[in-house]
DNA sequence: ATTTGTTGCTTGCACATACAAATATTGTTG
DNA sequence: CAACAATATTTGTATGTGCAAGCAACAAAT
């Protein structure tokens, strides 16, 4: 996200104060959070020719292997068709592989795959490092956990 | 960074629990929130014909007329080429109108659009009442107000 | 055992957003 | 002034995600 552009008219109060009246608004704050620390995210994890979702979503099939897309999409908080594409995608990378088993899908890594691991964990460790220090140490592990609250909050609702 | 993995496998302590390693990341968890709260936002927004970011650049250039896209994309936190993109259907359903002064834009709203003004402040209004009694309306100021802190401090980043 | 409903996954389509490159205007400097 | 740099916007293209509908396998009930 770019867009600097200071001068401005009638900035109130404080400077550098970019705040708005959608400040007060956590759907459109999340939003920019999302988006920022997207931003990041794929930075980092694009050193290894993955976003983050794909990351994570490999994470899970390294560690439990033969999970299935239903167990994927509780824990990544994504729908069932968004995991079929991810893993669609990370299968023509040659990185997990399909199983057919009844109605159930079974997904496990493939050697490659595995041997993505470390570098997944490493490029996870960076980010968190990145918008640690952007955002302040002391209040990240504070934000982060009130935010998965609210978001577990919402995801409840239905 | 930290990650604590938690129990694994079938549900531990607390039924309704949904943690996981990811729980203790940012990035992570501000898209889990920014997904959720969105589906809200889209189905009250959705009431008008309009999802959120359609619905805060109209009242941008509702309240600001003859606004400019780059104006929009600081305010939005968005990038100029998405102002593009939201502007330009905005005009096709005739809620906003452009004018070229040399190598600007100018953005007007329509009658139609400024008539949509006060749907989209109810709207609006719901989407907060909403997600206030889904996380609680206690926590919720602090929290919006710490994400967009957070989300600013890496929008300032580069 | 056939029907009916339910669950799990996949597909077709749509949308919000971004990046990189293109275009057009304005500013600057030899 | 001409050449070049900077700024503002748009366009081509790609990606992540979801909804609704489809399909396949299983479960339940008559």
């Amino acid at each position: 996200m770019r867009s600097e552009m200071i001068n401005e008219t009638e900035t109130p109060a404080v400077a550098g104060q970019k705040d708005n009246r959608y400040s007060a608004c956590l759907l459109f704050s999340a939003n920019a959070l999302a988006r920022a620390i997207t931003a990041i995210g794929d930075e980092e994890f694009g050193r290894i020719g993955l976003s983050y979702s794909y990351a994570y979503l490999l994470c899970e099939v390294v560690d439990q292997p033969g999970v299935t897309p239903s167990k994927l999409s509780e824990t990544l908080f994504l729908t069932p068709s968004t995991i079929t594409r991810l893993v669609e995608k990370l299968e023509l990378k040659q990185l997990v592989r399909r199983e057919s088993e009844g109605k159930k899908t079974l997904i496990y890594p493939t050697e490659a795959g595995e041997a993505l691991r470390p570098a997944i964990a490493e490029a996870w460790g960076r980010v968190g490092a990145r918008y640690s220090s952007a955002i302040g140490p002391d209040d990240v592990c504070q934000l982060t956990q009130q935010v998965f609250k609210a978001a577990r909050s919402l995801d409840d609702l239905d």
